[in-house]
DNA sequence: ACGTATTACTAATACGCATTAGTGACGGTC
DNA sequence: GACCGTCACTAATGCGTATTAGTAATACGT
């Protein structure tokens, strides 16, 4: 076939106008005062030909690429251990075709790749980045945010005077444990749900040790792990948990991934959730409510995180008023039989 | 801050040559001759000037974008119960890191939008696409490949010639209903994965239904019910089974994640697995083994799938000769608890 | 010594669109 | 009837790169 490009001049020859008309009218340019006959014909003959614009051309042209960035501070290697960017994903996709942008996918994996988003933002690859989970040493940031390139956190850099979408994750750890201290358990444990480099993480961790001094628990470190993302490092961290003299009765899991790998590794010891040892997770994830026993959580609207992200990114493309530049939504505790449920 | 931008222009200036010059040394163009010193004086004004090359530009006078499409034949709200879309994403990933591409995503929602990743593939937003999970009724693609543009799918269209990577749905399926027949079942149930108008599911359905002809068994529709991706659907399906007057030993559920949803709504009757009913999913994912009882399946290697459609993407954008159209993976029955171990 | 090759570059142009600065035709004004 | 304004367009230019067609300067062969 290869049959040559469809191109504005093509379009413009067969509506016998010239290319700027074109232009003009699948731009709906108002000032041009352009017939409405005129208009049908340019029409028809852009449909008869197939004609769709050169996405480089048009970028090339308004300095602008309809394309928004959507980047994640992890290795791609963990990338399908990441439960809910999946659902970050679909909230973003609703306002992504709202507005008829594409969504540029990429990772960044800490040391290899320098200058990963800064490049994409430089080639004016994107127009604005989304950028999930940064960690606190990420030193690309600053520099985004000095050349005022739109950027909107998930998560987010307390250190750092940029647009953010996040939830009170301290809040909600404390939340998780203090329900764990409410159903009368003293002797309890922490899995992060990453290393602590993750501001998110350290949030978390945070929020398990204040619940416990606000119960009059001294948190120390003996009953607290790191998790790393995956359901294996869940196995190893409650492995190395159930290795304790004394075991705690209840685990707060910083992440629900995370927390299946702990639950399968009690299920393994013959222990028995949570007669033997309570589990409560982070996140909500789509299984949460299916694995056995269903899993006491604590509820993340990542669906909602990536639309308000997408929005709020939206907003600073187009240089808009930006009414707040920290959105923290809220975070529920979802009780299922993980915590409190009849024994399996 | 707002510094303008940084051309080529900028860096033949500081360099001391002309812009030619620039464009030669920073891709190597080999034929022309340049002396290492002045390469050395290009490149370091580049690095001096923070110099990246823009990429509308260079997707313009090239005519290739570096990028290539990711798209999915779901509407994005099914988008987080694709179980091994992040797999998928990491194999893929792992190729367009080597090539120095970029990933486009998108999704395709049957009737709403028409031409979705045809008018990318015209924009020329994208070199190439890869496409999950095909349906058998998408118009586009005929179009797509009657234009010449680089496709590849991961699944399968038996009636194109087009280049696909896919395992074979029809024998992992058959395996799996195999296994429950060796296991002594006769009254085997399927759940399928989607609806048959995706090719995937009706393979499996196929599959399904020739492990019982073989065994001697009558397939019929009494104990088949069809599920749509999510947990969701499947605890509705099991439900529908569980009504039935004589109750399947075992079911075949055509997607660990509906599998999911089916084990829940088995739990939640009392019933256990897989002493009270057997279970089989496909694809194995993450967390198969995590659940519990940890889920018998059928191992889709998605991460491989993923690399291997981007190989066989980018060697079709550089028109190379492509060994084989279609690759067909292996699968493998991965034996766990919920057809054969202890029960819960 | 003269023509040809080679070396190391540069000038000019194309890519396909958006946009700015016109331009000719027509209508109304004083 | 000279002037201004509006209408409905078009010609020309710019976006930032890759690439082709040069062009001086030097090297080489006879």
């Amino acid at each position: 076939m290869a049959r040559r490009r469809v191109t504005a001049r093509d379009v413009a020859k067969r509506a016998g106008v010239s290319q700027t008309t074109v232009s003009f009218v699948l731009n709906d340019v108002a000032e041009a005062n352009i017939t409405e006959e005129t208009r049908q014909r340019v029409m028809a003959a852009a449909r008869a030909l197939h004609y769709v614009p050169d996405a480089a051309a048009q970028a090339l042209a308004r300095r602008r690429t309809q394309v928004i960035g959507l980047v994640f501070s992890r290795s791609y290697q963990h990338l399908s251990s990441h439960a809910f960017l999946l659902q970050i994903m679909e909230g973003l996709m609703t306002v992504v075709r709202q507005h008829d942008l594409r969504l540029l996918l990429d990772s960044v994996d800490g040391q290899k790749d320098e200058n990963a988003y800064l490049n994409l933002a430089r080639a004016k690859s994107i127009d604005g980045l989304i950028l999930i989970e940064p960690r606190s040493d990420d030193a690309e940031l600053p520099v985004l945010v000095e050349e005022a390139f739109p950027v909107v956190l998930i998560g987010n850099r307390p250190d750092m005077d940029i647009c953010s979408v996040d939830v009170d994750n301290h809040a909600g750890a404390r939340v998780a444990v203090e329900h764990l201290v409410s159903l009368g358990h003293t002797r309890i444990g922490c899995i992060t749900n990453a290393p602590v480099l993750y501001t998110v993480a350290d949030e978390r961790l945070m929020g398990y040790q204040d619940a416990l001094k606000a119960a009059g628990i001294p948190p120390g470190d003996r009953w607290v792990r790191y998790g790393e993302y995956t359901p294996e490092s869940g196995i190893r961290a409650m492995g190395s948990l159930l290795d304790e003299a004394v075991l705690p009765t209840a685990v707060f899991v910083a992440s629900d991934v995370v927390a299946f790998g702990a639950m399968h590794a009690i299920h393994e010891r013959g222990l028995r959730i949570p007669d033997d040892i309570a589990i409560v997770g982070f996140e909500d994830t789509p299984l949460a409510s299916l694995v056995h026993p269903p899993l006491t959580t604590i509820r993340i609207p990542a669906v909602d995180e990536g639309r308000v992200a997408g929005e709020l990114l939206f907003d600073l493309i187009l240089r808009r008023e930006v009414p707040c530049r920290r959105q923290l939504l809220e975070t529920d505790l979802i009780v299922r039989a993980s915590s409190i449920g009849n024994s399996d």
